[in-house]
DNA sequence: AATCTACATTATAATAATTCTAAACTGTTG
DNA sequence: CAACAGTTTAGAATTATTATAATGTAGATT
């Protein structure tokens, strides 16, 4: 979803009804220079003190996965016990910071392309992932 | 942990008291063939229905994170709903079939080195993991 | 502009996965 | 065979997520 576009009719187009709260969300999730990772705990609190938004948790949850399914957010899997989302749809990879928590973008650039050899008889390949966990180097050695 | 190895000698060797449960778990997970994937859910039904085992559910969780602790686990986030766990604790990447939920792995000729080309500064790689998404063939087109 | 209706929001309850607690139990050491 | 530290256990607590059902609202219809 473009900066500063027209959430209005972006919620529209995909038949989603362009609520007070809907509308809300996309102006915190898209208003911004670079895409970015929130869990949902995260979206929850950027609402209430950046925005003085109090949206209900089944609300967040129901719009983050609504817009999931129209293809606005991804969900990406590094940790079992917290969901990652994705304001970045295109397929890229990830670092992610096990020291922060952080999830952080790879460019085109900082990946070869993967070459799949393999290949799983009557399976069509959905995605290619990669997942590089990094963390501070100054504990093994000083 | 190598099929058939003397599990008691194993599990003292890491420390950690080779109890009736943590054997019989030793079992269940090593004495197979091949390495495999398992939820927590998994492992309780192998336990209770094959091994005739009933262990209780915090013991099982508290084990398996032992063992993880000690290399003898590695957790596999997929789906960020659900816990994995791998028998195959070497570095390798995974097929998940979106279908049947299930994981497989993949070999190392099925997918060449990665070559991580960015590196941030004050940190080292801990891992570098690649998820392949796949799925029926014959939902798109007949 | 008032009314209608399908869809959305909300508070709250329910469920599921996981972790915590504290008492009973057991492997090891001497 | 004590004694003790570590382990198991049932059940409670916690956390993340989803379901429910009453209320609200966007957008169409009069
Ligand atoms: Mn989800
Ligand atoms: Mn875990
Ligand atoms: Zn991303
Ligand atoms: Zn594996």
């Amino acid at each position: 979803m473009p900066k500063n576009c027209n959430f209005i009719e972006k919620l529209r187009e995909v038949g989603l009804r362009p609520t007070k709260q809907r509308i809300k969300m996309c102006e915190v999730l898209y208003n911004r220079e670079k895409t970015f990772h929130f869990t949902i705990n995260d979206l929850v609190k950027l609402l209430s003190e950046k925005m003085n938004q109090k949206i209900s948790l089944a609300t967040v949850y129901n719009t983050v996965h609504a817009f999931e399914k129209k293809g606005y957010l991804k969900e990406i899997s590094i940790d079992s016990h917290k969901s990652y989302f994705d304001t970045n749809t295109s397929a890229h990879h990830h670092f992610f910071d096990e020291d922060t928590h952080e999830l952080i973008d790879c460019d085109e650039s900082d990946i070869d392309k993967i070459n799949i050899r393999k290949n799983i008889t009557g399976k069509k390949i959905n995605s290619v992932e990669v997942l590089v966990r990094v963390a501070s180097d100054n504990q093994t050695q000083k």
